[in-house]
DNA sequence: AAGGCGTGGCT
DNA sequence: TAGCCAAGCCT
């Protein structure tokens, strides 16, 4: 089944960096984190700054985390930022420097879960692991399965379903190749089906392409959140030179309480450092 | 396991 | 316009 995909991906297939021929396994790691629920378009520019400047994980685990958080500019979930600097030394420390090639070690490491993981295995090494992110839980979902979207959460259904239809031979071009559909064609809001490799087989479109049924799917609220408050503190520090005083961050947001809070919670998470005098800086940390 | 966590483009 | 959405992870 499916077996129009990777003829369609040999056609289709943007050209992306990171699947290029002299694509190293840090990259494909590096592009792996920052495509974590962001899109392609704002990811290269900020890629290729990446692994020019640190084109090692050994020289990125040199700098301060900082410095990461800082190069990461508004890709966003700055998180991610300061869990690729401990990957980088965890990869350091505990691998010799090389990123490791096994699911069970790179799942191991900070920011990386199951799909990273499955990626990297995949992507960089040419394993076979199911590769389930969004676009391939769509393409199944609709394809296979009839139903517009794909549950909310990922079920014991889908990876089962998944690894049967991985092939022995070549699977990280199968995974690419469905992920593409789902970047490209099989699309959440308006897909392109006239296009579709798959449309003749499709169970979704078989079954008359019915509207989403089930729990309503969850949004983010964004305006008035603490995430919208840490959005901006982040940007006044990742901006600035050095430290910054409590005045100037106190001018992104009125409300205090939550202006406190959030300020907490970036402390918290290690994302800003608090030095005496009501002083604040991106964290020059060990972690 | 449900919700928190950035950012900006698109419809 | 205001949501919706983008190669998730973590707790």
């Amino acid at each position: 089944m499916l077996d129009a995909l990777i003829p369609w991906y040999t056609t289709h297939a943007r050209d992306l960096p990171w699947r290029a021929e002299d694509r190293t396994p840090w990259g494909v790691l590096v592009s792996e984190i920052m495509l974590q629920q962001t899109p392609v378009a704002r990811v290269e520019p900020v890629w290729h700054a990446w692994v020019r400047r640190w084109p090692e994980p050994a020289d990125l685990a040199k700098e301060e985390p900082g410095e990461a958080i800082r190069a990461w500019g508004r890709l966003g979930y700055p998180r991610r930022a300061l869990r690729l600097h401990g990957a980088a030394r965890a990869i350091v420390d505990e691998h010799d420097g090389r990123v490791p090639s096994s699911y069970e070690e790179l799942i191991e490491l900070p920011g990386i879960g199951d799909y990273t993981a499955a990626a990297v295995a995949s992507f960089a090494f040419g394993h076979r692991h199911p590769v389930l992110d969004t676009n391939v839980r769509r393409v199944l979902a609709r394809a296979v399965s009839g139903r517009r979207y794909p549950p909310n959460a990922t079920t014991a259904a889908e990876r089962r379903l998944a690894e049967e239809l991985l092939p022995y031979d070549d699977a990280p071009t199968w995974s690419v190749a469905i992920m593409e559909l789902g970047a490209l064609v099989c699309t959440a809001r308006a897909p392109r089906c006239r296009d579709c490799p798959l449309t003749e087989t499709c169970a979704w479109r078989l079954a008359g392409s019915p509207e989403h049924d089930g729990p309503p799917r969850r949004g983010q609220a964004w305006a008035g959140t603490d995430r919208q408050v840490r959005g901006r503190l982040m940007a006044v520090l990742r901006d600035a030179d050095g430290p910054v005083g409590k005045e100037r961050l106190d001018a992104v947001w009125a409300d205090g309480v939550q202006r406190e809070r959030a300020l907490d919670g970036l402390v918290a998470d290690g994302l800003v450092e608090p030095l005496a005098q009501g002083y604040y800086r991106l964290p020059s940390g060990p972690a």
